[in-house]
RNA sequence: GGCUCCUUAGCUCAACUGAAUAGAGCAUCUGACUACGGAUCAGAAGGUUGCAGGUUUGAAUCCUGCAGGAGUCACCA
């Protein structure tokens, strides 16, 4: 327990972490009970009751042998001797519920206001690094909300293990060549007449994603006319003219055909150019970028090393498996026939290659639960092949975005475009914000950018506040709400506050004068026995929740429980503001404490903001 | 069909490793000091946590069965 002594010096101790430890020990010296502190549970009391902290006694009465109301009390009173913190406590049947000083909260506020990192863990830049993938898209056809979900998810992830003092570094691998490319470049050759992204104005991205859904139309018709004259299905699907062509494209792709490759380098160029900015408008981006086509390759000398410690077999065909009966799944293949290597392989190739890259700490997969089985296979394969870091790979799979009337599928032309969602949401912001008419007076840039600030946070929070594990529903019309648990509502709240703060520090008062600076250095700082209203004491409460919610947040991969504490915090501010005077307030002391109060708050709104990857505006 | 996951208020979501009367928002209804910024706040109503059993002092949470839904079971990625 060493670090209890040393977290004394810097601040004062986080009272959750002495009252578990305070009743760690108690229950040992009262009952000879073996408790770890870590074990103790402790609750936020409900508020129809008294008190802060709750810890339920029903788990140690039996070995106590005494009522879980005698229990309550003597673990109370001796706790309460134990901690000065602790101003009283009240047991309702098994309940004991702690009561924290003012005094203690006060000077909570007092050390940390002015810590505008506060809640956030520094990062080791030495430290093995945690890396992230995430995005990964195919280069066919410009991004949707599905990759919304995951792009969005991959960023707030990564910053939320930073927060939780992580190092980590972002990957993006582009799978940018492939049988659905060559579709694309195939439609594009025959019915495109040279058209580009200048001749056209439109989007890189959706340009080529326009010669996709060009080569289906043109695909079907000739399915249809083969099979109208008697051909089955199965063999129209491959003998289709189109079908036979791509497949073709492929196989010179892959012998390094000048012109195939030209061709297939001009129209990703004009993919990626349409995918930066996507990208750039969502306010996402990477550390490094992978790209299949340099990668596909890899993990052939895999299977050969798997091959020769015997975990891998050939069978008669000359095809490679891993077999994977003895795990309860199936036999998995790793090589065709052919020799050509499938989806496995290369994710088992760039795994190491991204292991070596990187001497990663934990290898952490943004990927839809649609590849939960793959992933399975993929760690259990790496096992096999002897690699200890097998369990430090981390599929984060999360659920499937469902629309309103079902899947998105993008042959019904039901899905929904990333960028034209994004153009949505911008005019609704701007629609919006012109009916309050309080940002009239701003320069039509910045209106502009308050305006995208908005839809962002409005689609992002709406995303994110959802548990990333679980299927969500994507409602439009929810989507673009800005009232009640919306990111606007918090970016509303975090401009209201900045508000208050910014009148405070042009005031004649002067809030952050030199008396507070010379206080913090005393340990009796502030107002020690001054008592706190109802909703202060909430405020606070909920402020020193956050260096917890963060940790517990991060290790849950788990940005909505950040969203869910920033609706929460931002609501105790709420109730807190609409009855209580702050500059209003008559006692200098007191009015200083409420605007101290007010720009912490706002400083933790805005970084549990970002950590979901929201910006705040100072006026909205 | 096998395996995996899900089912909480009319709708969208919470509830940390089992704990007090299961919480928010939207929608509905009622109210608020001449706004320190009303994109706010206060309140009402809304539930047999899919169904049936079981374990436990205590179950939305753990176990079993059933019903409904999703995903997956490619020499696609």
């Amino acid at each position: 327990m060493q670090f209890v002594f040393i977290y004394n010096i810097v601040s004062i101790m986080d009272i959750t972490l002495s009252l578990s430890q305070a009743v760690a020990q108690v229950l040992k010296s009262l009952y000879g009970i073996e408790a770890e502190a870590e074990s103790v549970v402790l609750q936020d009391t409900r508020k129809e009751f008294k008190g802060d902290y709750t810890l339920v006694v029903f788990p140690y009465v039996k070995q106590a042998r005494k009522s879980p109301e005698a229990v309550a009390n003597e673990i109370g009173a001796a706790v309460k001797e134990l901690l000065p913190e602790v101003a009283g406590y009240n047991v309702i049947k098994g309940f004991l519920n702690f009561e924290i000083a003012d005094s203690y909260w006060s000077r909570f506020v007092g050390e940390n206001a002015e810590d505008s990192r506060f809640g956030l863990a520094k990062t080791n830049p030495a430290e093995a690094p945690v890396v992230v993938e995430y995005s990964s898209p195919n280069t066919n056809k410009p991004l949707h909300l599905g990759h919304i979900r995951n792009n969005l998810l991959g960023w707030s992830v990564s910053c939320l293990l930073e927060a939780a003092g992580a190092n980590v570094k972002k990957v993006n691998l582009v799978n940018d060549r492939g049988i659905h490319i060559c579709k694309s470049m195939l439609a594009w050759k025959l019915y495109g007449n040279g058209e580009t992204p200048e001749s056209s104005g439109m989007k890189g991205d959706h340009l080529v994603g326009k010669y996709y859904v060009e080569y289906d139309k043109h695909y079907k018709e000739e399915v249809k006319k083969l099979m109208e004259s008697g051909v089955e299905e199965e063999q129209a699907k491959k003998d289709a003219p189109l079908m036979v062509e791509a497949q073709s494209m492929l196989k010179r792709w892959e012998e390094g055909d000048k012109e195939v490759r030209d061709l297939w380098e001009k129209m990703n160029g004009w993919v990626y150019a349409g995918f930066d900015e996507t990208y750039r408008r969502l306010g996402v981006g990477f550390d490094k970028v992978y790209y299949e086509s340099n990668t596909y390759l890899l993990g052939k000398e895999l299977v050969q090393k798997g091959l020769d410690m015997g975990v891998l077999f050939r069978k008669e065909d000359g095809s490679v498996w891993c077999d994977l009966t003895g795990d309860g799944l199936d036999q998995k293949l790793l090589l065709r026939k052919d020799g050509t290597s499938v989806y496995m392989t290369q994710d088992l190739g760039t795994a190491l290659l991204r292991h070596n890259d990187f001497g990663a700490e934990r290898l952490i997969y943004v990927v839809g639960n649609e590849q939960d089985y793959h992933f399975k296979v993929l760690k259990l394969i790496l096992g096999k092949l002897g690699f200890e870091w097998a369990d430090k790979v981390y599929h984060l799979s999360y659920g499937m975005v469902e629309l309103p009337n079902g899947k998105m599928k993008s042959r019904e032309g039901t899905v929904v475009d990333a960028d034209d969602l994004m153009d949505e949401m911008e005019k609704t912001a701007e629609e919006m914000s012109r009916e309050h008419g309080k940002n009239d007076e701003l320069p039509a840039e910045e209106q502009q950018h308050l305006y995208h600030i908005l839809a962002l946070g409005a689609l992002k929070y709406f995303i994110l506040k959802v548990d990333p594990t679980k299927n969500m529903l994507f409602n439009p019309a929810e989507s673009i709400d800005f009232n009640g648990n919306t990111g606007p509502f918090i970016q509303y709240t975090h401009a209201r506050i900045r508000s208050i703060v910014r009148k405070a520090e042009n005031s004649e008062f002067g809030i952050l004068n030199s008396e507070l600076a010379d206080a913090k250095n005393n340990s009796e700082f502030r107002i020690p026995n001054s008592e706190l209203t109802e909703k202060e004491r909430g405020v606070v409460k909920a402020l020193h929740a956050l260096p917890q919610t963060i940790k517990a947040a991060a290790a849950a991969y788990s940005p909505a429980m950040v969203a869910n504490y920033a609706y929460d915090l931002a609501k105790a501010f709420n109730s807190f503001y609409q009855d209580t005077p702050i500059l209003r307030e008559s006692n200098p002391e007191v009015k200083q404490f409420r605007v101290q109060l007010c720009a912490f708050v706002a400083n933790a709104l805005k970084n549990t903001m970002n950590i979901l990857g929201i910006e705040v505006p100072e006026r909205m």
